[in-house]
DNA sequence: TTAAACTTTCAATAATTTTTGAAAGTTTAT
DNA sequence: ATAAACTTTCAAAAATTATTGAAAGTTTAA
């Protein structure tokens, strides 16, 4: 396969993959566009390559830089405005980690530990069923947000090293 | 807070967080609400407690079986059909990643597989940030799908046993 | 200060996804 | 065979989400 062609499929495929987890399909596209640049890109050079329009490409870009994903650049002498993509992929695994856990996840856990409180009657199945839900749902989502604080502080090569070697 | 509004508070959080990891709202509430419920639910009960229509009921009890995350139930001498809810929410952590593994990142990594074999000019820097990219999402996602294939097999106490002590 | 170059905003529009509900289909009991 | 009880389908409508593009805003250079 051609380059064109390969960076064609790559972009579409993030942006598939994204919008099935909940992404913009063309803020993922956008990301795979930058990802795979070796330049930064101007707002003009990217509505170009995506056929997408100005405002499209002006909030895609602001979402990304808040998402921590893609910086600003500016060239000397020039008024235009470059974006570039972090290319350590690991670096953006702990970057959509930190950014879903703090929008995604913690509300949900906070209401979680309103909902331990729930009162009710110790007899009453749909109570004790319900309490169980809670506290099983909490557990998990306390392993998985430890396991997050872990990977959200490593290195890629010392994380992946320790669970692999842990599941021996 | 009492059981009936804690009830709506986590119907309400679930299907949230359902949406926002792509996930059909009202899928994530049917799901959340079999979950708490002691007893197998009708139809007619599905649409009455959630306040939808017969058909989106219908449609959404059978999503919630092609994901493995409920099962039907026939009642002695009933016609109706009661559905329940996999109460284990490890099964239902395994099976959510199962099903997504199976439908969205396998899909990915077929595509990443094939622009592995892109073919350009080693001196050109495009290609060669194209080919690094590809390469290092490749080796993250091998990762994720060996801990995936470890999770899918384990007990949750070994597991998160195993992650945790690795951390240490 | 002016104007050119560039960025941001946002109301309107388009596209996509979800839901409805009535009709069609199926199963069971008699 | 019939009818009641129940389930499924799907075209149309509603709701939600994404995109456009022109106007407004900002910055810089002369």
């Amino acid at each position: 396969m051609e380059l064109a062609a390969a960076k064609l499929k790559f972009i579409e495929a993030w942006g598939k993959l994204g919008s099935e987890w909940g992404i913009n399909r063309t803020m993922a596209q956008v990301h795979a566009l930058l990802l795979i640049s070796p330049d930064a890109l101007t707002t003009e050079e990217i509505m170009e390559e995506l056929s997408i329009s100005r405002g499209n490409a002006n909030m895609t870009l602001r979402d990304l830089i808040g998402w921590g994903l893609i910086e600003k650049q500016h060239k000397a002498g020039e008024r235009k405005e470059y974006f570039f993509a972090d290319k350590d992929v690991w670096n953006i695994a702990r970057q959509v980690a930190k950014e879903r856990k703090k929008r995604e996840l913690e509300p949900v856990l906070k209401v979680l530990n309103e909902l331990s409180a729930v009162s009710g009657d110790e007899k009453d199945p749909a109570f004790k069923t319900f309490k169980k839900s809670v506290k099983d749902i909490n557990k998990l989502a306390g392993n998985v947000d430890k396991t997050l604080e872990t990977m959200l502080k490593a290195e890629e090569s010392w994380f992946w090293g320790s669970v692999l070697k842990a599941f021996k």
